[in-house]
RNA sequence: GCGCCCGUAGCUCAGUGGAUAGAGCGCCUGCCUCCGGAGCAGGAAGUCGGAAGUUCGAAUCUUCCCGGGCGCGCCA
């Protein structure tokens, strides 16, 4: 499947000065150094600039020459072909450059920016992909819980943040409706319908006695007929609930369609894997063999019983995707399932695909915590917290910021009081207060400036290189801080960690309310500053509302409080 | 035993080759004539689990060790 590339990404606000970097490092070292490895970066320590670079020093032994000599020549020629755009430069350290950027630099920069809009930040990708991502696929045998929320933010946000980045992508939820455990949740509701106990290994929650409540003459009906009925209804729920929590799929997938029809999807898979050999019978059971294909040990598929296994039924799908012909198929999956990526790489092998586009990516556990103990309690389940019971606790936006800010190989904590704090110590409300405050700043600036802001998807970005303002510190830093955002998203996306884009969110939030410490905007003195500060804070809103978009977090325009204070 | 993940401030965690390692919470000290004080500023706090190695430079890469989680079914 040929990957179409990306016609135009948008360009950086650092483009032109990491191209003149390049070019002179070029000459400099005699080796060609072009644009993409000129690593640019905000250095910790006052004094050293508004940007490093450490190309010198990373070109160095290539070139043959010291680090410094590099360095020196790559100052010399910058004042010339940046201009105004460059105030100065220093080589200090071992060979580090210093830059630091004329007000001309933040003029361009912030044009850049504010005229992409709502696109800043996308497209960047530098070979599109078409992705499919299947994720959570709970069984529908019982409610949604945590894990199960985590599975849903994080899939739903990597989703978000390929086709943010350039990607196709297609969201999929695989329904196990096929097999024992379906007949098992049937006998379970048959069992309470009529008062009775359920069956040992049935289902025990309060859920199935909901179910038998609920679906209509269920103490007389057959157990086939209360299997379907209690699949279709959990399924209703779990679309519900996932609806609720802004996750959509582009595609259920039943597994039973995979045994309609004769031959059916299943017969088929399976006669393919026999003709290739991949598929061979062993001590009465057969086996794909998968060792061979870099798994740990072959899988049993058909049982000596004649029982598929569950694997059987993931060949079928899985067969079922290959022909679809993704680029990419994406696996997002509990920390149990890690032992899953061999069989699956090899099965995708085994039906002449490129295993290298096969990823499972393995969640860790989430723990609820309130006061400094776990939470255990749910309504719904009996003893697991839902995914409802998560939404009802603190919101749809604080359970997905603090299901995301954390990277998914790693085990969190979730505070239930911190998240339902509606005050800046609660991060994700500190972000989204900067974004309604940004609102709220530009709904109160002068007609010239609201016509600025409002006009910058236009030709007000290519007016801003032309308001005749210096650029202060706090102004400086926000502009620098909303450059960084494709950079972000590309990290994001390329490592499958959308926890980048919440901390990312958290800086230009902090950044941003220092802005609006340091700089008034409306009604601000001097001419075009008003304006400049007001296209300023409508590219911030913009940004910290991709930012939050990305995340299936909301970007309200203003604060509304959900319960009153006792003392207010 | 083998495989994967994790070990960074009191707590929860960012940071996959650059300069003096960061954020949030908690703790301490300040700040309301001011566009949203539902806020803001400052401070204390770390042998980056340990040891060796690679490098001009390592929390980051390699090896070994120690701790913790998970997985290694003709279960789903």
């Amino acid at each position: 499947m040929p990957a179409e590339p990306v016609t135009s990404p948008a360009p950086g606000i650092d483009a032109a000065l990491r191209s003149a970097i390049a070019e002179l490092a070029t000459s400099a070292a005699g080796l060609e150094v072009t644009a993409e490895r000129v690593v640019l970066s905000p250095p910790r320590q006052a004094g050293h600039g508004d940007l490093a670079t450490n190309v010198a020093m990373m070109f160095a032994k290539q070139a043959g020459k010291p680090p410094r000599e590099l360095a020196e020549a790559i100052a010399a020629g910058l004042p010339e072909l940046l201009g105004d755009r460059i105030a100065g430069v220093e080589v200090a350290g071992p060979g580090f450059l210093n830059l630091t950027l004329g007000d001309a630099y933040y003029r361009d920069g912030l044009g850049v920016v504010a005229g992409a809009g709502d696109q800043w930040g996308g497209g960047t990708a530098a070979v599109s992909e078409h992705v499919n991502v299947e994720f959570v696929s709970a069984n529908p045998t019982g409610p949604m819980h945590i894990g199960h929320a985590r599975n849903a933010a994080y899939g739903d946000a990597i989703a978000r943040l390929f086709a943010f980045h350039g990607h196709r992508v297609e969201r999929e939820y695989y329904v196990n409706d096929f097999g024992s455990q379906v007949a098992n949740l049937g006998a379970s509701i048959s069992a309470r319908a009529r008062g009775e106990a359920v069956p040992e290994g049935g289902y025990q929650g309060e859920y199935v006695q909901e179910l038998a409540a609920q679906i209509p003459g269920a103490a007389d009906a057959s157990i086939d007929e209360l299997s379907d009925a209690g699949i279709e209804a959990m399924l209703a729920r779990a679309r519900d609930t996932l609806d609720r929590f802004g996750v959509h799929f582009d595609r259920y997938f039943s597994e039973r369609t995979l045994h309609d029809g004769e031959p059916s999807p299943f017969d088929i898979a399976l006669a393919r894997l026999r003709e290739s050999g991949d598929l061979e019978q062993e001590d009465g059971a057969w086996w794909l063999r998968t060792e061979r294909r870099g798994d740990d040990k072959d899988r049993v598929v058909i049982r000596a019983s004649g029982e598929p296994t569950y694997f059987a039924s993931d060949l079928a799908y899985l067969l079922d995707k290959v022909a679809r012909g993704y680029d990419r198929l994406v696996f997002v999956l509990g920390a149990d399932h890690h032992g899953y990526i061999g069989r699956m790489r090899a099965a995708v092998e085994a039906f002449g695909g490129d295993p290298e586009g096969v990823e499972l990516l393995t969640m860790q556990l989430v723990h609820l915590v309130e006061g400094g103990e776990q939470v255990k309690m749910s309504k719904r389940a009996g003893q697991f917290v839902t995914l409802d019971d998560l939404v009802d606790m603190v919101g749809v936006d604080a359970a997905r910021w603090y299901l995301l800010q954390r990277s998914h190989d790693t085990a969190v904590e979730l505070d239930v009081e911190l998240a339902r704090k509606e005050s800046s110590e609660n991060p994700v409300f500190y972000v989204q207060y900067a974004h309604a405050r940004a609102c709220s700043v530009l709904t109160r600036v002068g007609p010239e400036a609201a016509a600025l802001a409002g006009s910058l998807a236009g030709d007000g970005a290519a007016a801003l290189a032309e308001l005749p303002v210096s650029v202060e510190p706090a102004e400086k830093a926000l502009v620098l801080k909303l450059g960084e955002l494709p950079e972000v998203v590309g990290q994001a996306s390329d490592r499958r960690a959308p926890h980048r884009i919440a901390t990312y969110a958290l800086e230009l939030a902090q950044t941003f309310t220092a802005f609006y410490r340091d700089c008034k905007v409306a009604g601000a003195e001097g001419e075009g500053v008003e304006a400049w500060r007001a296209a300023l804070t409508q590219a911030t809103a913009t940004t910290l509302a991709t930012s939050l978009g990305l995340l299936g977090v909301s970007a309200p325009q203003s604060m509304e409080r959900r319960e009153l204070d006792a003392d207010a």
